[in-house]
DNA sequence: GCACTAAGTTAGCCCAGGCTAACTTAGTGC
DNA sequence: GCACTAAGTTAGCCTGGGCTAACTTAGTGC
């Protein structure tokens, strides 16, 4: 299956823009706006670095923004990032109900957090919410 | 912590190499030598995109090579490759003792696997071996 | 030993995502 | 209302990691 790896570099095409999406609703839901200092320092990169992210946001419709002017979400980044934000939550929860250190938790879950499908997530809330799985009951071969 | 972000480019910009050592060593074991053309059809890319890419990784001392040569990982190119291999194995096995399907456990792994750190791959051979963390038994604050 | 094929190489291109340096704009103080 | 500062922008550069097209080399058949 070498399809595995074109899969997981069309994940990591995306990656930026998701983490720059919950970023923007982060701050817009703290401060009211986001503006691209926010981000700059957020993301610990030089503002150069955001305006050129922000504008690939654009052209791939998540933000809007004018000069010199807070940038916010379409319905579209909205939609991603409240996507993003629940999935992140989940992934560190799991970290955590797993014996791993909040911190180690927040610093992962920032890298693996794109990489994890669907089915993994339902897998992290199962066992959140269920509990571990009992010895193996099926593994239940789903069709990819 | 805006260190996260930094960190997680960190371990995005290795994450090719480490993909090349982990199936060099693989291709070596199994078949002698591993071939320019093997790696491009494992990864699905170009055999020009090879090229690219293996003259990095002897740029950082990963691995040998000589022209219509096959490859080969130097002693710092196999213990990387060691320790992935060891790495990627334990993070399917753990989403497959999940409940996690093995082929979305395949793909998932490859991407996840980079950004699992000692600590997270730890946790998770912990409970592979020990079961789920009964209650909150602590957590272990580790100075990280 | 020559021709053909498969493998490998080289040159030149593209985009993402970083950077610096130099500039412009907006907002505040006085 | 002007000056100063903080924020934002623009231009130009770099690296990583992809690509195509055209070439060279190695190995095989006959």
């Amino acid at each position: 299956m070498d399809e595995v790896h074109v899969r997981t570099r069309r994940d990591h095409a995306s990656e930026v823009a998701e983490d720059y999406v919950e970023a923007i609703a982060e701050f817009a839901s703290n401060y009211g706006s986001c503006r691209s200092v926010d981000l700059a320092e957020h993301f610990a990169v030089k503002p150069a670095t955001v305006n050129n992210t922000i504008a690939r946001l654009v052209r791939d419709g998540l933000v809007t923004t004018a000069p010199y002017q807070p940038v916010s979400l379409t319905a579209k980044g909205r939609k991603l990032a409240t996507k993003c934000k629940q999935r992140h939550e989940v992934v560190i929860e799991f970290l955590i109900a797993m014996g791993v250190d909040s911190g180690t938790a927040a610093v992962d879950s920032e890298g693996m957090e794109h990489h994890v499908s669907k089915k993994t997530l339902e897998a992290m809330k199962r066992i959140l919410t269920g509990g571990w799985p009992e010895k193996s009951n099926g593994t239940t071969p789903s069709k990819d």
